[in-house]
DNA sequence: CACCATGTTCCTTG
DNA sequence: CCAAGGAACATGGT
């Protein structure tokens, strides 16, 4: 379930696990994950190369690498789009469904599965030259922040989802910002005052810092972790002090306000589903 | 059968 | 050129 604070999970939990590992060998299932699709190309890149370090930019997650070659990659990018999951498995274990790249690294299997083949792995690193700041680094200003929006006549929700506006915000923290910053998310971008633009700001980060400490929307459920294997997925979480309770509007439509106990609302914006408490964001 | 789903990109319209 | 809106991508759950 990836957005900014999963994809930061994901990343602190593979990296002791990839770092310094070399990639033997690549199997491409599903070519369209590669963009662009030179599968030829993205396998010889990555044959041989090792895996200086992992680190995250917004949604994707920067596999740096040492190239087998002067002239090989420095980089792959991968992104989970809304299914994907990766994690390292054991070689007898059977490939899931939906692999859509698995890596050969040292007695492990690294796999990029992905049911709706909507996430990505490139060489081409020029998908993050829009990318605005990341919103919990020093780049991420109020100030700015507010000039950007002053630009734009979009509901301020659906100016959240902007990623060169800032990065890494999905469709689940844009409501919950707003709503911990107690902003409608009908409300034009422009139209926003300078209070409430540096609440939004601070709520923002504020929101994205918890989720990352919490574990993460959905949290990533470790299997055999210090057991036999190092598997790990992505699982729905029991419903018992499970991911619900984390969320505050989020698909609570129906449900009372934890705050003032008044009726959630959805409401569709842009094509994709807005959550949000009338009474609370007025 | 209907509608919904964490995201991005491409095409059209104004 | 730009901003904004909508479809497309693909699979599965309810």
């Amino acid at each position: 379930m990836p957005e900014l604070p999963e994809v930061e999970v994901l990343v602190r939990f593979l990296k002791p696990q990839l770092q310094g590992k070399l990639i033997s060998s690549v199997e491409v299932h599903r070519a369209r994950v590669i963009r662009p699709t030179f599968i030829r190309r993205f396998k010889e890149g990555l044959q041989g190369a090792r895996i200086v370090t992992l680190e995250r930019r917004a949604k994707y997650l920067l596999f740096a690498l040492r190239p087998r070659h002067q002239a090989g990659p420095r980089v792959m990018i991968g992104h989970l789009g809304m299914t994907g999951r990766m994690y390292l498995l054991p070689k007898e274990r059977l490939l899931p469904k939906h692999a859509a790249v698995v890596f050969e690294i040292g007695s492990a299997r690294f796999v990029f599965e992905d049911t709706r083949y909507f996430g990505r792995m490139t060489l081409d690193s020029s998908v993050l030259g829009t990318l605005g700041p990341e919103p919990l680094g020093p780049d991420f200003r109020a100030g700015p922040f507010r000039t950007e929006l002053k630009k734009s006549r979009q509901p301020i929700k659906v100016k959240l989802l902007d990623q060169s506006l800032v990065a890494g915000i999905g469709n689940i923290y844009a409501s919950e910002a707003l709503f911990r910053a107690g902003i409608s998310p009908l409300i034009r971008a422009c139209d926003l005052t300078e209070t409430q633009v540096g609440r939004l700001w601070r709520a923002i980060r504020f929101t994205l810092k918890r989720a990352i400490d919490f574990g993460s929307t959905v949290p990533l459920d470790f299997v055999g972790v210090g057991g036999e294997n190092g598997l790990f997925y992505y699982g729905a979480a029991p419903k018992a002090g499970g991911y619900e309770e984390r969320l505050l509007v989020y698909d609570r439509h129906g449900e009372s306000c934890r705050k003032c106990r008044g009726k959630i609302r959805r409401i569709v914006q842009a094509a994709r589903s807005t959550f949000f408490c009338a009474r609370c964001q007025p």
